[in-house]
RNA sequence: GCUCCAGUAGUGUAGCCAGGCCAAGCAUAAGAGGCUCUCAAUCUCUCGACUCGGGUUCGAAUCCCGACUGGAGCACCA
C-alpha cells in the first residue's frame, strides 16, 4: 500500500475523488434519439436545466440525435421571445442540440393521425359541456357522442377545421377504458379550440391538440428511442402509450425521475411574466428570478450546472434543491479565477492618527504574487473607509489590522495607529478602502441593494470577482456588481 | 375520495436489480483545529442515516407482506 502510495499517487488521488456517474439507460441498442420539449412561456430556468443536462449527458454517451422540440400547442400560454431564448438557454448550457422542432409548424400532421384514429374507431368528437363530460368520466359512464361512426366524426372534425362555431365548439377524445381505476386514464381530451393568435402561426389554425396528442405523435415521428422525464408525466405516459398501441407504434424506452423541489426563488414563469409586466422585476434576468439568464448574470457556470444535475443522478424520488452543494460546486470552477478586492458595505470615514505614510500592497490572489497586486500610497495620518460593523463592537484596548496595512485602534472614538508589522498576537483581520474610493452597489439575490465604498483599483474590473470577506460577485460596470454567493 | 410512485445522516447521493466484503462510502452543511495578512481556497478531525413491524434466510439497507409517511396525477396547461 505504502509502495502504491509512492509509485501511483495520482492514482489513488483520482480514486478517492471519485467523480459521481449517471446510471445506464435501458434498453439502448446503438444510438439513442432523445429530446427536450419545452413550452415556450418564457425563457429556460434551473429546473428546465435539469433535462437538459440529463438528456445531453445520455445522447453524448451513446451518441445520437438531441431534439430541441419546442412545444406551442397552446397559443394562450406563449411568450414570443421564447422562441429565440430558448434555444440560446440551451446552447449556454453547453448541450449539443442536433435538431429543432416547434410544433404548431407540424399541425397538418397532428390533423392526420387524428382522422387516422377516429377511423380506427379510438376517437371521436365530443359536444357535450366540460361539466357533463367530466361527471360522466368519474362516473365510468360513456358520453353520448362515445359511439358516434367515424363517418360522421371525420365529418364533424373537417368541419371544424374550417369553420369554427363561436359557441361550444366540440373536442376530440381519444378512447381509452372508462371503467380504468385510475381517472386519469379514462378517455381524454386530445384536440379543443382555441381562439387565440398564435404568435407562430397567426390565426391559421384554431383547432389544437393537447400535449399528450402532439407529443405522442411526435415522439414517434420524430423517432425517439429513449425519453426520460420527471415522475409528474408518469400519467400522461400512460395516456400517451394508448396511440401508440392504436396506431401499432413502437414504444420508445421510459423513464421517469423523481421531482426536484427548489425553494428561495421564482421558478413559475406565470409569476415572472406577471413581475416583470407590472415592473416588480426589471427583466427576465432579475437576479430574484431563477431563469438562466438570471444565474448566468449572478456568475454560475454552465459546468455547475452539469455537475450538479449529474451528481444529482437520477433518482425516482422527491428531493430538495440544495443551493448549499449548487454554491459549492459553482465556487470550485470559479475562485482560481476570481482576483481579490475590498468593497466596504456601510463606510464610515475614519481618520487614522498618528499612521506614519506608507504604500499597500495587496496581492490579486493569495500567495500567489505572480498574478500582480493594488497598491496605495497612503499618506500620512490618512482617512480611510472601515465598515460600520467591524468597528462598532470594538472597545478600547481591541486591536485590529487593516489588511495588508497597519494595526489600528480605537480608544475614545478615536482611531489611532499602533504597528505596522502583522505580527505577534492575533488580531482581527479587516478590510478597508482608500478615501478616493468611488461609490458601489451591490445587488444581493433577494433583490435588495448595499451601498458602499469600492477600492479605485477595482473601478475598471468586470466579471466575476471576490470582495474579500464578503463572497464572490459579477462585477457588471464601474457603478453595481451582481452578489453571487460565499 | 380514486390511481400511481417512492422512503439511506440537516441536505444531495452511493449501495438495493444479481442478500454476506455495509458495525453503511462520498459530497455539502454544522462543530473543532492546522495553514493563511479574507469570513475564500486548502488540510486534519468530529457530528450525523438504512421509516416502523412482521416474514424468508445461517445471514436483510438489499427479497416478500403490512402499516406509516411523503410525493405526483385525476385540466378543453406542459
Amino acid at each position: 500500500m505504502k509502495l502504491a502510495h509512492e509509485r501511483y499517487p495520482d492514482l489513488l488521488e483520482t480514486k478517492k475523488k471519485e467523480e459521481h456517474v449517471l446510471p445506464d439507460l435501458k434498453n439502448v441498442h446503438g444510438p439513442v434519439v432523445m429530446r427536450m420539449a419545452p413550452s415556450p412561456s418564457g425563457p429556460l430556468h434551473l429546473g428546465h436545466s435539469r433535462m437538459c443536462i440529463l438528456n445531453d449527458e445520455y445522447v453524448r454517451r451513446y451518441g445520437g440525435e438531441l431534439i430541441l422540440r419546442i412545444e406551442d400547442t397552446n397559443p394562450a400560454n406563449i411568450f414570443p421571445g421564447a422562441y429565440e431564448m430558448i434555444p440560446e438557454d440551451v446552447a449556454w448550457l453547453g448541450v449539443n442540440v442536433t435538431k429543432l422542432i416547434i410544433q404548431s409548424e407540424r399541425m397538418e400532421l397532428y390533423y392526420e393521425k387524428a382522422k387516422e384514429l377516429i377511423a380506427l374507431k379510438k376517437a371521436y368528437m365530443c359536444f357535450c359541456k366540460p361539466e357533463d363530460f367530466k361527471e360522466d368520466l368519474m362516473n365510468k359512464r360513456a358520453c353520448p357522442h362515445r359511439d358516434t361512426s367515424p363517418e360522421q366524426n371525420l365529418q364533424a372534425f373537417d368541419a371544424l377545421l374550417k369553420t369554427c362555431p363561436e359557441e361550444n365548439p366540440p373536442v376530440l377524445i381519444i378512447k381509452t377504458k372508462l371503467d380504468d381505476p385510475n381517472p386519469a386514464l379514462r378517455d381524454w381530451i386530445a384536440f379543443r379550440v382555441i381562439r387565440v393568435k398564435h404568435p407562430h402561426t397567426g390565426d391559421k389554425y384554431h383547432f389544437y391538440p393537447l400535449m399528450n396528442f402532439s407529443v405522442a405523435v411526435d415522439d414517434h415521428e420524430l423517432g425517439l428511442t429513449n425519453i426520460i422525464r420527471g415522475m409528474d408525466h408518469l400519467n400522461n405516459t400512460y395516456r400517451q402509450k394508448y396511440i401508440f398501441e392504436y396506431l401499432n407504434w413502437k414504444v420508445p424506452e421510459y423513464f421517469h425521475y423523481g421531482l426536484v423541489n427548489i425553494s428561495d426563488t421564482i421558478l413559475s414563469t406565470t409569476a415572472m411574466r406577471k413581475g416583470i409586466d407590472s415592473g416588480e422585476f426589471h427583466g427576465w434576468d432579475d437576479v430574484r428570478l431563477a431563469t438562466l439568464r438570471a444565474l448566468k448574470a449572478r456568475g454560475y457556470q454552465p459546468e455547475t450546472f452539469r455537475k450538479y444535475w449529474i451528481d444529482s443522478g437520477l433518482n425516482d424520488v422527491n428531493s430538495e434543491f440544495s443551493w448549499d452543494i449548487f454554491n459549492s460546486i459553482n465556487r470550485q470552477f470559479i475562485d482560481k479565477g476570481a482576483n481579490r478586492y475590498f468593497f466596504v458595505a456601510e463606510p464610515v470615514p475614519v481618520k487614522i492618527m498618528g499612521a506614519p505614510a506608507t504604500t499597500s500592497k495587496i496581492p490579486l490572489y493569495p500567495r500567489d504574487d505572480a498574478r500582480g497586486f493594488r497598491t496605495y500610497e497612503m499618506p500620512e495620518n490618512p482617512e480611510v473607509f472601515l465598515n460600520k460593523a467591524d468597528i462598532s463592537t470594538l472597545s478600547d484596548s481591541d486591536e485590529i489590522r487593516l489588511k495588508d496595512l497597519y494595526n489600528v485602534k480605537f480608544v475614545e472614538g478615536t482611531c489611532l495607529f499602533t504597528s505596522a508589522e502583522n505580527s505577534g498576537p492575533k488580531r482581527q483581520i479587516v478590510h478597508w478602502a482608500p478615501l478616493n474610493a468611488s461609490q458601489f452597489k451591490l445587488i444581493m439575490p433577494d433583490g435588495n441593494e448595499i451601498t458602499g465604498k469600492l477600492e479605485p483599483e477595482a473601478a475598471k474590473v468586470k466579471g466575476i470577482i471576490q470582495f474579500e470577506r464578503m463572497g464572490f460577485v459579477n462585477k457588471i460596470d464601474e457603478t453595481h456588481a451582481l452578489y453571487l454567493h460565499r
